[in-house]
DNA sequence: GTCTATAATTAGATAGAC
DNA sequence: GTCTATCTAATTATAGAC
């Protein structure tokens, strides 16, 4: 094939890949920007600058601020969902149905760790009524709290854990298990680096220990 | 007196009294909405409506945004202390320590519930490293993290409780006690009142049980 | 001290060249 | 698809009348 031929057919192809990482960038730098700052406290010359492109693409690519927080905070719960899968995967199998439990707490510890703009863009909705917040609990939030309060109750109702109310339950873990990564720059200031690994480890141990008591691993 | 004489010797009186009501109200309404938004997502506009007044008075009586948003945060840390103080005092007196600190977590599962402002001001703050959360943490939070941690370790080395590292007890008891209020908005979407005295007191009953054992009150 | 008017910046979104 | 230039609206802070 001649240059010319070659151009024609792969200049296209190279538009589109380069569209693609365009937009993928954009994702990328709005979680981190949405999570550091919240929604109305991002300006999109902000994301676009870590994303080393121009504001303008924003609207190409989502068509507005609040598209392309909606795209990230989808992507978000995806890789949620593979750190988790990951996890509990990687551990050893159970037998019993606190352990499983136990095994799933352990993973959302971590999953908080990796991903801490989670549950800082959580924190950052859910401390006022808005469009958004009907939105990312109608379609992300309202399956997983009922998913874990399902499991508490069952565990509840066989006599195996402590007599907690679900949703007291439900709270208390996730508040647990996310304020040092959430708050991990006031932890810095404090001298402790709550990323580092064997903070994470001491902190999954412990709150398997406290919601689950000193066997929560075991049968 | 004459109306004349009255005039000219309580008109500034007045003066001075709706100069106070003026602040406060400020003061109050930038709480509220600095920690529904965070401190970049609300407008002095917003906070000026909120109190019933003009804008410019912001800059009147606090010469800038952030020197309200100090000041607010000062009144509000004002008022944990007395929510907390208050909640201990109410309480039967303690013989031993592990109750006493029981009696403290209590007393902060209210005050999170009396006072989501705080928790909410902090997490909007402490997602990002800034001027504002150095300033926070060196005035407020460090030395409440100090005494906390040094009142776990001295019940650690007693082996009254269970031996866990004492940042990851801080923030553990920090995030289980505060993500229902601050995120109470969330909470409501999902059908569950935490503002309820009921879920208040079922969540104050359930962390001491789960940090402290299940005998926390007693000796 | 209170209030209106406004100055100086910055925001999200769009038009149009390439 | 990418990029520059720009429109309209909203922001914090200030000037000055009362």
């Amino acid at each position: 094939m001649s240059p010319a031929v070659v151009d024609a057919t792969n200049a296209p192809r190279r538009r589109q890949a380069r569209s693609a990482t365009t937009r993928l960038k954009l994702l990328e730098a709005a979680l981190h920007e949405f999570a550091a700052h919240g929604f109305e406290a991002t300006s999109t010359r902000a994301i676009a600058t870590a994303a080393e492109t121009q504001q303008p693409q924003i609207n190409y690519h989502f068509s507005s601020k609040e598209a392309l927080w909606r795209a990230a905070v989808d992507h978000l719960f995806e890789r949620l969902d593979d750190v988790v899968l990951r996890q509990v995967e990687a551990s050893p199998p159970v037998t019993d149905e606190r352990s499983e439990f136990a095994g799933h707490v352990r993973a959302f510890v971590h999953a908080a760790a990796q991903l801490p703009e989670l549950n800082r863009i959580m924190v950052h909705e859910a401390t006022v009524a808005s469009d958004r917040l009907a939105w990312i609990v109608d379609r992300h939030v309202r399956p997983r709290f009922e998913a874990l309060t399902r499991a508490w109750r069952a565990l509840r109702s066989k006599g195996v854990v402590a007599d907690i109310d679900e949703t007291v339950l439900y709270y208390s873990i996730v508040g647990a298990a996310s304020l040092p990564y959430v708050n991990a720059p006031e932890a810095l200031l404090l001298g402790h680096d709550t990323l580092d690994e064997t903070f994470i480890d001491r902190h999954a141990d412990a709150l398997v220990a406290i919601f689950l008591g000193p066997n929560g691993t075991d049968a």
